[in-house]
DNA sequence: ATTATCTATAGATCTATAGATAATGC
DNA sequence: ATTATCTATAGATCTATAGATAATGC
């Protein structure tokens, strides 16, 4: 049956947000695209009336990602104005991040991925970090303006890695450690 | 045609190399077994008499890849006994490992798919972990042991997240910014 | 006789498309 | 009449296995 064009953005939305999901806790190629709209309460086939290809998907749930984490970034340093790096560290190190995978951070559910996509998707998670760093450098303590953006970069990559590494050994005793030590290492950075 | 014992044993050993660096490049599901096998320059069928299964395979490649990653680091820091820390980043960060994660670390390759695996693979990667953070503990200066301890863990989520998201953004300027404020971060902390 | 390898294929899964269906909106 | 969705399927790809082949090594 045909559906309205205002029900017809709200499907394209749910394709998005289900993919958005979807490919964060199993990767771009570990879930297809059958999957992502049954997740939408849709058929397989209606899928081409929205996007052009898988591809395209891809890039569109990426974006709306990246944009959500940047808004809920925001939130949290906003919510903590006299300690939001602190806010941001704990928020982003929590044991309850690192086990939803699929509501979680992008860049450390799908670097890996996205380093084997294509230039454009690399240029989507390019221009996602972008904003990530900004609100990082604002919430660091630093002498100068080019110590902050430092600090924050090199926060960002540990903060992805510590979160990869504490998925990829999930189980174990290191798990807990690298969330730990990330945290503790960031906040002693913080004060030099 | 049929081949000697010795041979065999000499398959199976292209067979585990071959894998390791195309599941680097491509992921555990980004390169199937016939392509494998053709790396190998053997046919599709005669896997199944090498091993059990394509997750046998993702086991014993990545534990390959990181026995020789323990082994590459020892060897590096023998080389350079009076600044065995700085040797390893600029090794780790450098933009040649970037460019070529086929023959690169395994947790900057393969962590996102090492955290969507089962508990087989996480724990191989668990195991591959440790003898790093060893190596990385006894080359950082620090005042105690659980301070190195400490430092050393979270300098390995700093050059796996540095190196996934360089290569994530790869192709932009943030990719070698990225780099260069990892290491330039790692080796302030080092002097705390 | 044993066994490492090869050829061929079964069975599952995935992207994408073609054509039919049925409700919307001029 | 237009168009969002659905059914059905083509074509490609992937893991795994069955059975044939041929060289090794007792």
């Amino acid at each position: 049956m045909r559906v309205s064009r205002e029900k017809a953005a709200e499907h394209r939305d749910r394709i998005i947000d289900a993919a958005g999901a979807l490919f964060r806790a199993k990767g771009f190629g570990g879930i297809g695209v059958a999957d992502i709209m049954k997740a939408a309460d849709l058929t397989h086939g209606g899928f081409y009336g929205h996007f052009a290809s898988k591809d395209d998907l891809v890039g569109e749930a990426s974006r709306r990602t990246m944009a959500r984490a940047a808004a809920n970034w925001t939130k949290l340093v906003d919510a903590a104005p006299e300690k939001p790096y602190a806010a941001l560290l704990k928020h982003y190190l929590s044991p309850k991040h690192r086990d939803d995978p699929g509501q979680g951070c992008a860049f450390a559910a799908l670097g890996n991925d996205a380093a084997r996509s294509g230039k454009i998707v690399r240029q989507a998670f390019a221009e996602g970090l972008a904003p990530l760093l900004d609100i990082l450098a604002q919430s660091i303590p630093g002498k100068s303006k080019a110590a902050r953006r430092r600090k924050a970069v090199a926060a960002m990559a540990t903060l992805v890695g510590a979160l990869t590494l504490a998925r990829a050994v999930e189980g174990t005793p290191l798990s807990d450690e690298m969330l730990g030590a990330a945290h503790r290492e960031l906040i002693a950075a913080a004060r030099r």
